[in-house]
DNA sequence: CGGCATCCTTCGGGATACTG
DNA sequence: CAGTATCCCGAAGGATGCCG
């Protein structure tokens, strides 16, 4: 449990590298557990506004457009107790308390920005594929089923 | 809709960048449409799958541990609708159809390799952080509440 | 073999009200 | 201000059965 951790077993920065764990009989992908934590509607979002400085539980409500408070406080504790936010109560009356991301919370959104950059290259391109699709489908519906291999897909 | 777009608007690489987005009232963030369907139960799993070449639906089924025909089903067409996957059918009796990822989604797949690193990475972390969490709480329930600012997180 | 249709359960998440 | 507690709904997803 040393600290200073900052290794990866193995770094993948290619296919072929998780085609390798895949052998070898490993996970090459992010466990559920993580995704599930992103995945969430709002866990994101809060750790992209938390990462610009602390920031008070009011600020978060009405910066992360239509959060509930509900779910506001679920997921800062689900950040909090994964080590991704750091809560600092200052017992004042009225009481404050303030948020920030810790360096490894920073390091997933970084991660995360590849996602982004993915997202933002091809969202056009999944547009197209979704039409494309939708239309070949009304088209099958007049239409009896082909008779030749038939492949769907969007020309890249 | 030129088909040989490989550019991105603004490349991503580090925080900095995404503050200035942020600032320009963009989103520095991967779209919910895009999260929503990497965050489903098995569409990173089956990509993974059909990454590796054509895989058939009965194939799927036995290697994606857990999965339902149903949802896997559902997932099939989702990620061949936006584009993620190429279905082919074999109009052969019995029936083969075989699924294979498209160039577009073994880059997500790419992307995703840095959220695998960062969890392989922080895994234990999150762990430890969890751990301290959990225990502050069973702690705090037996004593009063503390007077001085609360800090819980995970040293790093 | 490769689905689709149906039913049912679970869970994320919204609305609202109350509290230290 | 910063939460908790309760109720409720819709979507995700599992189980099962039928079909070309």
């Amino acid at each position: 449990m040393s600290q200073g951790n900052t290794d990866v077993p193995g770094q993948l920065k290619t296919l072929a590298d998780a085609q390798a764990l895949i052998e070898s009989g490993q996970c090459p992908i992010p466990p559920r557990e993580i995704l599930d934590r992103i995945a969430g509607k709002w866990a994101i979002q809060i750790i992209v506004v938390a990462s610009r400085g602390p920031v008070r539980f009011t600020e978060l409500e009405r910066t992360v457009e239509g959060v509930s408070r509900r779910m506001l406080t679920l997921t800062l504790r689900n950040l909090e107790r994964d080590g991704m936010l750091e809560r600092t109560v200052y017992p004042t009356v009225p009481p404050k308390v303030e948020y920030q991301t810790t360096p490894m919370a920073l390091e997933l959104y970084e991660a995360l920005l590849m996602v982004t950059n993915w997202s933002r290259k091809h969202s056009a391109c999944v547009a197209l594929a979704r039409e494309n699709y939708d239309r070949r489908l009304n088209e099958e519906a007049s239409s009896g089923s082909s008779m030749t291999p038939t492949k769907i897909g969007v020309a890249m």
